[in-house]
DNA sequence: CTCATTATTGAACAATGTTCAATGAACGTT
DNA sequence: AACGTTCATTGAACATTGTTCAATAATGAG
C-alpha cells in the first residue's frame, strides 16, 4: 500500500510551500509573492510548484486558510468564557493574527478559503456562542460583524499608504479596542 | 494664455480614464481592469495612458479616490442631525457606494486615497461630528471603526468565493445594519 | 533489476505593466 | 498663411509573471 505513505509526503510538500510562501509574504510584502520567488526560496523550479497546487489562486487560499487556523486556534482556547468576552477575545485574537504577519489582510481579503472550510470555521465559531443561548443565526451575525471590523482595521493598518497618516491621528490599539467594544456591548439578544 | 485651456483638456482626459476604468472593473471585474483594456475603451494605445497616469498603481489611486467622494458627497448632505444617526447614515451611505460598482471594496482596499485627500476627508468628516461636542481624537476612532467595518463587509459580500456561502447563513443587509447600530449604540461620550 | 508512479526540470507561451523614439495634432507667434 | 513649440498618441519593443508541457530524474513496489 503506497498510496498513503505518498499522500503524506504530498501534504508535507504542501505545507512546506505555503509556509514558504507565507514568509517571503512576511518579509517582501504581497507584492512580492510569485510563483518563482517561492520556489527559489525552496531550491526549485517554478514549475514544479504546479505538481501541487493547481494554480497561483488555488495556492493564496491555502495560505489565507493557514491563517484563519491559528487565528481560531489561538481565540478558542477557553470557550467556558462570557459570550461578550468571547467576541472581544476572539477579535483581538483574530486581529493579531492577522498584525503579525505584513498584508495578511490584504492576503486574506483577496483568497478567501474554499467554500467547505469556511463552513467548518462558521460552525466551530458559533458553537462556542451557541451554548450560551444565542441563536444560530444570530451568533453568525455577530461573528460575520467582528470579522469584517477586524478585517477592515488591519487592512488599513498595513495599507503603507494610510498607515503613517492615519497613525498621526489615532491610535491604532486604542481606537480599535474602541470600536470593538462598542460593537460587542451594543448587540443585543432578543 | 493657452495653460489654462490645456489644462482642462488633461483633467478632462484623466476624468474620461478614471470614468472608463471603473466601468470597465464594474462590468467586468477587477481581475479585468488593466491598461490595454481601458485603453481600448477609449479607442487609444495602452502606451498613451501614460502621458496622463505615471503607473497602474496612481490610476487606481484615483479610481479609489473618486469613489470616496461620492460616497462622501452622498452622506454629508443632512448634518445637522443627532451624531449617532449621522454615524448610522454615513455607514450606510457609504455601503451603498461601494456595493453599487463590483469590486470597489476591494479597489479600496488595494489602492488607498493619497495622502493629503485622506486627510481632508478626515477633516471633513470628523467636522459633524465635533459640531455637536464630540472631540477630535474620539470623532476620528469612531469613523475609522465605521469605515472598517463598512468595507470589511464590503469586501466580504463582493468575494465571489464567500457570497453565496455566507448568503446561506446570514442576511446581508440585516446583519450589516446590526453590526453597524450595535456599534453606534456601544459608542459612549466621556 | 525492472518498471510504473511521482516529482522536477527547462523551455516555451500569453498576458500585462512599462518605456521610448518617432509621429501627428493643436495653437500661439510672426 | 507659414513656422515652431508644446501636447498627445502611436507602435514597437522589453521585463515580469502565471502557466503549460514534453522530457527526465528520483522513488519505491514487485
Amino acid at each position: 500500500m503506497r498510496a498513503m505513505g505518498q499522500e503524506r509526503r504530498v501534504k508535507i510538500r504542501q505545507e512546506e510551500i505555503v509556509e514558504a510562501a507565507l514568509t517571503l509574504v512576511d518579509e517582501q510584502g504581497l507584492g512580492a509573492l510569485n510563483m518563482r520567488a517561492i520556489a527559489a526560496r525552496l531550491g526549485v523550479q517554478a514549475s514544479a510548484l504546479y505538481w501541487h497546487f493547481p494554480s497561483k489562486t488555488v495556492l493564496m487560499r491555502a495560505m489565507a486558510q493557514s491563517f484563519h487556523a491559528r487565528a481560531l486556534a489561538a481565540a478558542g482556547a477557553g470557550t467556558a468564557k462570557d459570550w461578550r468576552r468571547w467576541l472581544i477575545d476572539y477579535g483581538a485574537a483574530l486581529r493579531r493574527a492577522l498584525l503579525s504577519h505584513q498584508g495578511s489582510a490584504l492576503l486574506c481579503a483577496t483568497a478567501r478559503p474554499a467554500p467547505d472550510t469556511a463552513a467548518m470555521a462558521g460552525d466551530l465559531l458559533a458553537a462556542p456562542l451557541m451554548a450560551q443561548g444565542l441563536s444560530r443565526a444570530y451568533a453568525l451575525s455577530c461573528l460575520a460583524s467582528i470579522n469584517a471590523l477586524v478585517l477592515g482595521w488591519a487592512v488599513y493598518e498595513q495599507s503603507e499608504a494610510m498607515h503613517d497618516h492615519l497613525a498621526e491621528m489615532i491610535g491604532f490599539d486604542e481606537s480599535f479596542a474602541l470600536g470593538l467594544e462598542a460593537m460587542v456591548s451594543g448587540f443585543r439578544v432578543d
